[in-house]
DNA sequence: ACGAATCTACCTATTGATAGGTAATATTCG
DNA sequence: CGAATATTACCTATCAATAGGTAGATTCGT
């Protein structure tokens, strides 16, 4: 049905995660796409309500990464390596998370973009929390989950940016052992 | 001296940090520091020689702190105390380290460039590894120095990455957590 | 027939970059 | 020393390309 606009997210969703917002113009979506840039227009009238709408619909797959990791009867380390899995799938596409590629060009979001990109990571952060405090005899530190879950998410978003440069995923890996020492 | 390259690379260092290195024109700095757009071609012939410079500028910068912090008489808490400080001064001026903000624009950076954005993160983890293996003692953690360092280093990175767009700066006092938690 | 989607055809502003020139400051060498 | 020669640090003027964005006509599915 809405596949022209569907296709334009996933498009534009990749080149953020790539290489950021400024990477691309209308034109370089529309070129792709196989429309002309000012169709791309009727879609998203300014690239801000194109950054917005990407976020939402990021932020909504995560949620949905995240609760299916909730769902499962797994330990608290495997759920948390599966949070790490995630991180290293993005990787393996020479990928960032977009959220992150977008926290570092924040200016170029208006007002509403800047709050669905503290909601994500509120979000994120919140869901590590309150998966801690699900399994408190296998938490193995004396860092308390609120703080304990900003050092993970923070630590991976970092990974995920380090590592891209670098030649292998050094950080991502060191990650797992921060959560191999962690938990039970 | 050479004061008009100077404040070209000073303000352009600046932008960089608060919106990322498509934020800005040879014009915008051009405008600022009172010369013309092609004066500033003349200092850097192309956008990806400033960025160079700029990552050869601020690495030695960060390396002459780390130096300063390993000269003084502190304990491994302290010493890492004082690397978190340095990114909390980042963070107080609402802006990025450079080299992060760059990693996530890496695809508009040469090949020089991104070697150098490598090594500018290579050093400073291995500043951190230095430092971990020079007070074995004080290490609380069965972490391996090399991961160890590798979590630090890029959970600061993610932690002002989210803290900036954030309202406190939870993620960076959450990574003093963690620094508490693995030292004596 | 109607509205959603796309088109053609623009516009204005800005981008990074180049060519060619100028005055002042250094450097080199008879 | 002092004349010849570079070099530094700018300038004006201009370039083709691209940016984001708009107005109004047209096509297409239901």
């Amino acid at each position: 049905m809405n596949k022209t606009r569907e296709q334009l997210e996933a498009l534009a969703t990749d080149l953020v995660q790539r290489d950021g917002l400024s990477s691309f113009s209308f034109r370089t979506l529309a070129d792709q796409v196989g429309i002309k840039s000012a169709s791309v227009h009727y879609h998203f009238p300014a690239k801000a309500d194109l950054a917005n709408a990407l976020i939402e619909e990021y932020s909504e797959h995560f949620r949905g990464d995240l609760e299916a990791i909730s769902q499962r009867p797994d330990s608290l380390r495997v759920k948390l390596e599966s949070l790490i899995a995630i991180f290293e799938g993005v990787l393996a596409e020479n990928k960032l998370c977009l959220c992150g590629a977008l926290a570092a060009e924040a200016s170029s979001l208006d007002e509403t973009g800047q709050r669905l990109l503290r909601r994500y990571f509120d979000a994120s952060v919140t869901w590590i929390e309150e998966t801690l405090e699900a399994h408190p005899d296998q938490v193995r530190t004396p860092i308390p989950p609120p703080q304990l879950a900003r050092v993970l998410f923070s630590g991976l978003e970092g990974a995920l940016l380090l590592d891209r440069v670098g030649e292998d995923q050094e950080h991502l890996a060191a990650m797992r052992a921060l959560v191999h020492s962690v938990t039970l």
